[in-house]
RNA sequence: GGCGCGGUCGCCAAGUGGUAAGGCAAAGGUCUGCAAAACCUUUAUCGGCAGUUCGAUUCUGCCCCGCGCCUCCA
């Protein structure tokens, strides 16, 4: 097996995976600011990450994941304070309904999701380093980071930050700094806003800290890989990498890995060009969680990807070509006996797939090594070459490609209902569908067809389809 | 202006210095009572110009176009 290559967007080069604990892989991940649900372009981010943590299982590494979810900043504190709950209230909702997301997607759970404000201690302890190293300012109560004392920031996202002034285009946050480019470690609360009392002083923590100190906490001071949407290469990732590496002297982390952008209709995603999509607003017009995770993985992470109804379709389409194969795979009789070609060819797609995927997560070219094997195999079950001992085989290695994709199980149904999303066309009860099939078959067997036809009308209209298979028996599925 | 990504068949998209994977869609066939599924066949010379080379879609330069980041943002 080849070595598994990740881009790197500190050096901006392909570089080896190699972790640091042999055997186990240590994964920090940017997870969702509470204030609202999520919305479509985070998944393709939290997608990417859960191919690339499956793909390191599938590898034989173990693998420790921690996603912060951040829920204090200045929109939460603002929304709740509109809404007059406490913050903690406030975004309860919101974190439930993003693991109803992440699981609605077949998006595995970190092993640690880790909750800002469970934290404030930890982040408290590394200001304390900072400040005892002499890195930091207070103004205003405020707590600040001196970039001035961290020579190689902007190494990261390349960014020459010595152009950068007050008051141009960088907030100033309404607190004195002494240079635009430094950033708050500890906010001083305003007015009648929610804050901790600390050793380090009333307030609540900047954003940046948290995932320095939630990531060292459970990582380690190094980390192997730390993902994110590349917005956040700058400047976030940047003051983390400041403030970790200040604190311990050491890198913080090996391999920084962002995700593209995800687009719609090729514009950025915004909430006043009335492009903005939730998952469940595309639940509710119909779409299917394996198709959203389908399309958000089919192109690959680096890449931006543009989020179109004819994409929806597309990949649609493309999961239900994979659950038909492996349908037939397991519903066909075939010859007793094996053939030695198929098992080669399996061992190719095999090949082909890991090869893809270990290319910097390739997940078009680990598709393609898939389709490619179902159309060998659909041929050679056409051909009746493909043999009775060779169908077990054929499935075991789309169960294996599907622990990474995790499309193939046809449980979209039951995901929506646990979202409380039934599509409206599915009125029928199963014991009504079962009745209908069961008529429409009497019906053809005293060949009226016209109402076996009707029939399947009927039921059709329901958004079911029925199949009539060689063997004469009748299955039907939602469609 | 700085940094970065991209422009490959109708759509999505892989890829290599020696004439281009895969998926979706479309058309025509096979199969089917009809369908569905599946299979077969058909459909590209890789944004433009110049250069390097025996040879470039793949390398270099310039240009055009699209997008992102540089401020909160996956």
């Amino acid at each position: 097996m080849s070595e598994i290559l990740l881009h790197n967007t500190l050096t901006n080069r392909i570089e080896p995976l190699a972790p640091i604990h042999p055997g186990e892989v240590r994964i920090y991940t940017c997870g969702p600011t509470v204030y609202s649900f999520a919305h479509i372009g985070n998944f393709r981010t939290f997608i990417f990450q859960d191919v690339l943590r499956r793909f390191f299982r599938l590898r034989g590494l173990r693998v420790l994941q921690v996603m912060n979810i951040t829920d204090v900043d200045d929109r939460i504190i603002n929304n709740a304070t509109a809404a007059g709950v406490p913050i903690r209230e406030y975004t309860e909702k919101y974190i439930k309904a993003f693991l109803e997301d992440i699981d609605a997607l077949h998006i595995e759970m970190p092993e640690e999701l880790v909750r800002a404000t469970d934290h404030i201690d930890d982040m408290v302890v590394l200001i304390e380093k900072l400040q005892a190293k002499g890195l930091t300012y207070q103004s205003d109560g405020s707590i600040y980071f001196r970039i001035a004392k961290f020579p190689s920031y902007g190494k990261l996202s390349k960014i020459d930050v010595s152009g950068m002034q007050a008051g141009a285009r960088v907030d100033v946050d309404q607190y004195e700094k002494d240079d635009a480019r430094d950033f708050a470690l500890w906010k001083s609360p305003k007015p009648g806003e929610h804050f901790w009392e600390t050793p380090i002083g009333r307030g609540r923590p900047g954003w940046h800290i948290e995932c320095s100190a939630m990531a060292m906490k459970y990582l380690g001071d190094t980390i192997d890989i730390h993902t994110g949407g590349v917005d956040l290469a700058f400047p976030h990732h940047e003051n983390e990498i400041a403030q970790s590496e200040s604190a311990t002297g050491k890198p913080f982390v090996r391999l920084w890995l962002h995700a593209e952008h995800l687009i719609i209709n090729g514009q950025k995603m915004s909430k006043s060009l009335g492009n903005f999509y939730t998952l469940r607003d595309l639940f509710a017009k119909g779409s299917k969680p394996s198709t959203i995770r389908f399309l958000l993985l089919s192109v690959p992470y680096r890449r931006q990807l543009n989020f179109t109804e004819d994409g929806l379709v597309q990949a649609k389409n493309s999961v239900e070509r994979l659950r038909n194969f492996v349908t037939r795979l397991k519903d066909e009789q075939f010859a007793a006996g094996s053939n030695p070609d198929i098992q080669k060819r399996i061992d190719k797609a095999e090949a082909d797939f890991d090869a893809g995927l270990a290319d910097d997560v390739n997940t078009a070219r680990a598709l393609a090594a898939i389709f490619d094997l179902v159309r060998d195999i659909n041929a050679s079950m056409d051909r009746r070459e493909f043999l009775q001992q060779d169908a077990p085989r054929a499935v075991a290695a789309m169960e294996k490609f599907d622990s990474v994709l995790a499309l193939l199980a046809d449980d979209d149904d039951e995901k929506l209902r646990g979202l409380g999303i039934a599509a409206a066309k599915q009125q029928l009860q199963p014991a009504q569908i079962e009745a209908l099939i069961e008529e429409r078959n009497a019906s053809r067997r005293r060949r009226d067809f016209k109402r076996s036809d009707e029939i399947r009308q009927q039921l059709s209209d329901s958004g079911i389809l029925v199949e009539d298979t060689k063997d004469g028996s009748v299955r039907w599925k939602y469609r």
